[in-house]
DNA sequence: AACACCGCGTTTTTT
DNA sequence: ACGCGGTGTT
């Protein structure tokens, strides 16, 4: 067999990796260093060369749009389909597992997946069930409470309390919650992990099966699996299993979700046998890009080490912006994407980059009045939406009557009149009978525990769903779709709705019909019927709207939405500290170095032109402050930095109208010590004080100044103090002395 | 059932 | 500043 076209274009350390002999291997794959083509021509190289049947391979990915991405590489590798491959995420492999495994999964079959936001509504409603104050017991960190213990692969029954009454009060929480999912027949998230896990490692039978059967097995972005993938990883590896993991330690940036990068060295501890490569050679960014990235990264302990370098250019130098504020940040950045466009460069070129999403506000709106067009990435997902929530509910129940949240979503939605109080009838009906609501309300409408006119309600909503489930057997998935939106009376719910809202929303559920029309079951999850399969799908897979995706548009992402992706034009913006690095993360060493770890993964974003722009003064939440240029920048080596500064010397903005700016900014070369000195412009409204400065307090002691916010007598200064901790403090009774 | 008001939180995101 | 969720009013 030739074997040209998988090798040619590789280089060296690339080849290594990828003809590397059977066993385990851990490629340290930096930023932009060819990882992907690595891994896909592993899977080809093991096809084609070593003999591999492709039954024997299983490549995992974090997000659906990689392992689609390396799905299409592989075909276009290998000139085919790469048909019975497992290439999935991992939430999506282990879906598949249960799917098959249902029974010995201790699941129902018709088992439905729940999002995130379903899963806190049931947690909510425990909650109320246990009435237990919700101010006290926060949803929110009931759901982290149970989501985190399941990502370390606990269940409620392993943990102890102890003397903690809290902890106590929580496990019990995350107990019924089980329970809850058990009743109904939902999965979520963390559990379809832990559940595969579970699978395997009680039922040894299946697993030598799948060990014996999966002697490949591959994983994307290694650095991000948190124990319980891991943990699945090893059981599924065994002894002489070939475990092939691409990672880079220096772009971890998911610890605060449960991420380890442990794991890479964990993986060398269990793998003694491991083969390690390193792919230094970056094929993205200029010389000055990395040189700047690999600079900053230097600032990191226990790293394993890694130095960028491509043979191409030096390139331009990296340009720091200093702006009075956020609106002169932005018209900064607005006004070199108009040079950039106006010398026949695309919008698509420009990414600019932030640490929060609110801060995207500002560009949004400058871009607006710019008529420069742009796109932001996240915010709410097609299959997110409350009205395309709503109707899905609707084919859930269809699909399984046990789906209380399902149940309750919609019960009364188009109203008919089954209100609160019917419902908390219905609810405690199900509580003692031990049963779904379906079940309750089945109960219930033949008793008089409700009113007549409810229980007729309820009933009609009963024989509805009965109806439509008879109806739409044997259609097509896009005519049930649509038959339900018709015959539930959701289409006609908000066609109501007088405002241009209700329209959207009528548009947005013609799209969930074309969307189930163009719907594709998975070949290999034939067994399910399509409504079912249609249902897991977009639980699992909310969505990117891809369509627009290529036109000409200025992008605009958080720094973690953009890891992964390339631009030739960076702007990385709101370098300022307590904002990049995040006030929340300064404190301690850990966090960081995330921080330090995500700065570089968004300088490794640049192809030919990076920018770092920061404001001296940014409103956010609504109060001014003032802050520090963020210590990466001073990290950043100082010779690869050209600042760049207004020509014309400008008066400090006032609070409203635009500023006499005129459209060029001039570029100078930055001295060593221009940063971390006090500017003149933009001096803090309260004399004396400014930030970073030491002082004096009668009762508190010795701090430094952390915050400033407003002016004059009521000005309110941040301190830290040595002994007390951080306080607020007004001006005008402090009486601060400065040090 | 629809609407107004109040109070709170506010890093990052995938599945 | 702002949006969301929860509560209270009409």
């Amino acid at each position: 067999m030739n074997l040209d076209p998988i090798l040619e274009r590789l280089n060296a350390a690339q080849r290594a990796a990828v003809t590397a002999p059977l066993g385990p291997v851990l490629v340290l794959a930096g930023a932009g260093s060819g990882k992907t083509r690595v891994l896909t021509h592993r899977i080809a190289w093991l096809i084609q060369a070593e003999g591999v049947s492709p039954h024997a391979i299983l490549a995992v990915t974090f997000t659906n749009k990689a392992a689609g991405e390396m799905r299409a590489r592989i075909e276009s590798l290998l000139g085919m389909p790469p048909g019975v491959l497992w290439i999935g995420t991992f939430h999506g492999i282990a879906h598949r597992l249960l799917r098959r495994h249902w029974h010995e999964a201790g699941l129902i079959e018709s088992f439905q997946i729940i999002d995130s936001e379903d899963q806190q509504r049931l947690i909510k409603k425990i909650l109320r069930a246990q009435q237990l104050d919700e101010t006290r017991w926060v949803p929110r960190e009931v759901q982290w409470f149970i989501n985190s213990n399941k990502d370390e692969g606990r269940r409620a029954k392993h943990l102890k309390a102890g003397n903690d009454p809290i902890r106590a009060q929580m496990i019990r929480l995350y107990a019924l919650y089980e329970e809850a999912c058990a009743l109904t027949g939902v999965v979520d998230f963390a559990e379809l992990l832990l559940r595969a896990f579970e699978l395997w490692r009680d039922q040894p039978a299946l697993l030598a099966h799948y060990r014996q059967r999966f002697r490949h097995i591959l994983v994307d972005e290694f650095q991000d699996t948190n124990t319980i993938q891991y943990a699945w990883l090893k059981l599924i590896a065994g002894e002489g299993g070939c475990p092939f993991v691409v990672g880079d330690d220096d772009q971890s940036v998911y610890g605060w979700r449960g991420a380890r990068v442990e794991n890479l060295q964990q993986f060398g501890r269990d793998f003694p046998a491991l083969k390690l490569f390193r792919l230094e050679q970056n094929y993205r960014s200029t010389g000055t890009i990395l040189a700047a990235a690999n600079g900053l990264i230097t600032n990191n302990s226990g790293r394993l080490g890694k130095t960028l370098w491509t043979s191409g250019d030096d390139g331009e130098p990296i340009r720091v912006y200093a702006a009075f504020n956020e609106r002169d940040e932005a018209e900064f950045v607005c006004q070199r994407i108009r040079e950039h466009v106006a010398h026949g460069g695309l919008h698509r070129d420009v990414a600019i980059l932030y640490r929060s999403n609110a801060q995207s506000r500002v560009f949004e709106e400058m871009f607006l009045s710019a008529r420069i067009p742009y796109r932001v990435y996240g915010g709410l997902r097609f299959f997110e939406r409350a009205e395309i929530k709503d109707a899905l509910a609707y084919l859930r129940l269809i699909a399984n009557r046990r789906d209380d949240a399902s149940f309750e979503r919609v019960v009364n939605l188009p109203t008919r009149g089954i209100g609160a109080k019917s419902l908390e009838t219905l609810r405690g009906a199900a509580r003692a009978a031990g049963s779904p609501l379906w079940e309750a309300a089945q109960a219930t409408i033949e008793t008089d525990a409700l009113g007549p006119k409810a229980a007729a309600a309820l009933r009609g909503f009963l024989e509805l769903i009965e109806r439509l489930s008879a109806e739409v057997q044997g259609l097509a998935l896009h005519e049930q779709v649509d038959r339900m939106l018709e015959v539930s009376g959701l289409i006609e719910f908000h066609k109501r709705d007088k405002a241009d809202r209700g329209e959207a929303r009528v548009e947005n559920l013609e799209e969930l019909v074309s969307a189930a029309r163009g719907f594709q079951t998975d070949s290999l999850d034939t067994e399910l019927p399509p409504l079912e399969a249609f249902l897991a799908h977009v639980t699992l897979e909310s969505g990117e709207g891809q369509a627009d995706a290529w036109e000409d548009c200025v992008q605009m992402m958080t720094l973690h939405t953009a890891k992964g992706l390339e631009f030739p034009i960076v702007f990385l913006t709101g370098m300022e500290d307590g904002l990049f690095p995040h006030q929340r993360s300064i404190g301690d060493l850990d966090g960081l170095e995330e921080e330090r770890r995500l700065c570089y993964v968004g300088m490794t974003r640049a192809m030919k032109q990076l920018y770092l722009t920061y404001a001296e003064q940014r409103r956010l939440h609504g109060i001014d402050s003032y802050s520090q240029p963020s210590r990466f920048i001073k990290e950043t080596p100082q010779e690869l930095i050209e600042e760049i500064r207004p020509r014309l010397q400008v008066a400090r903005p006032v609070a409203s109208g635009r500023f006499a700016r005129e459209s060029s900014y001039d570029s100078v070369p930055v001295h060593r010590s221009s940063y971390g000195t006090p500017r003149s412009r933009a001096e803090p409204p309260i004399p004396g004080m400014r930030l970073g400065a030491r002082v004096r307090h009668g009762k508190f002691g010795e701090g430094v100044i952390l915050n400033l916010e407003g002016s004059g007598p009521q000005a309110r200064v941040q301190v830290n103090f040595e002994r007390q901790g951080t306080k607020w403090l007004v001006m005008q009774f402090a009486n601060l002395e400065p040090l």
